[in-house]
DNA sequence: CCCGTCACGGTTGAC
DNA sequence: CTGTCAACCGTGACG
């Protein structure tokens, strides 16, 4: 980062008495992580998702050593309103982490009573199938047609109580989520030997000032530093392949046979494939 | 100038 | 498998 504590680039400001609309953006970037874009502030972030772990934790420290938050907010580039929810959480909570998103709360279907019949049909005959025990808590006049909980429920009910499904193991919830974690993280992607995660990645980019002035180069940045990964360091990805990699992003999918010592954009060496502070920081990391 | 608050557009994940 | 919806996110404007 080149610029001085608490400044703000006047390039990334609002001219004066104009203010950018709620919606739109005035940068987006597109990256690999996701649609990312740039606040009033020249900072990156991701509208919905919370800012990386990293930061959280700076701006907590900042506020331990008695940086006030107006300033914290300046050098690194997040608004006051979340310097000051990050901070009123971490004075209630203890916790820097961002509360758990999405999902939704447990339907309550079945009463205490009801949950506790069909634990004992379930004690007393393991290998009863959810419906079975939808029958039996009609036939023993637990619940009427209309207050009888689902078979789903009735398998939610099971699963919470024993740790599984009644009628099927958990193998099919293992695969889906290693599923996800190969189409979603970057960890995912390159196995278990490389350990690097969206979450992981960002203090690459934040300390190389990709946040600035490297900022349309982000995707590159990640594509550089992973065939770095690949081609110079010979790190074991055992999940994918070169051309893998870089079909990760369409524009550059022609590059895949380029050397990543002669990556080029519009007839320019990229500025990021030099820059030290991110290969450092990445040898560092590994 | 600082900061608490909240509408907004967005993402996520259990149901 | 897909859609719904309530939780959360950070930003930016306002007072």
């Amino acid at each position: 980062m080149a610029t001085l504590p608490g400044t703000v680039p006047r390039m990334m400001r609002p001219a004066p008495g104009q203010n950018y609309p709620r919606t739109g953006f005035p940068l987006e970037v597109s990256t690999p992580l996701g649609q990312g874009r740039v606040n009033q502030l020249g900072g990156v972030f991701i509208n919905g998702r919370p800012l990386p772990n990293h930061i959280r934790h700076k701006i907590v420290e900042m506020a331990h050593h008695g940086i006030r938050p107006c300033v914290i907010s300046r050098q690194l580039r997040v608004s006051h309103g979340c310097v000051s929810k990050i901070l009123c959480r971490y004075q209630e909570t203890g916790s820097i982490r961002p509360g758990a998103i999405g999902g939704s709360k447990p339907r309550q279907v079945a009463t205490p009573d009801v949950e506790k019949r069909i634990e004992e049909y379930k004690r007393e005959n393991p290998g009863m199938f959810s419906w079975e025990i939808r029958d039996k808590l009609l036939k023993d006049g637990v619940c009427d047609r209309s207050t009888v909980p689902s078979v789903s429920s009735i398998s939610r009910v099971l699963r919470a109580r024993f740790g599984k499904k009644d009628d099927e193991d958990d193998c099919d919830k293992k695969d889906e989520d290693g599923e996800k974690k190969t189409k979603h993280s970057i960890d995912g992607i390159l196995g278990d030997k490389c350990k690097l995660t969206a979450d992981s990645i960002w203090p690459f980019l934040y300390m190389s000032g990709i946040t600035n002035y490297h900022l349309h180069y982000t995707d590159i940045i990640i594509i550089v530093l992973l065939s770095l990964l690949l081609s110079s360091f010979k790190v074991n990805c055992s999940l994918v392949s070169r051309k893998q990699m870089f079909s990760f992003l369409p524009s550059t999918s022609s590059w895949e046979n380029c050397p990543t010592s002669e990556l080029q954009l519009n007839g320019e060496f990229i500025p990021a494939f030099n820059s030290e502070p991110a290969v450092v920081h990445l040898l560092n990391y590994l």
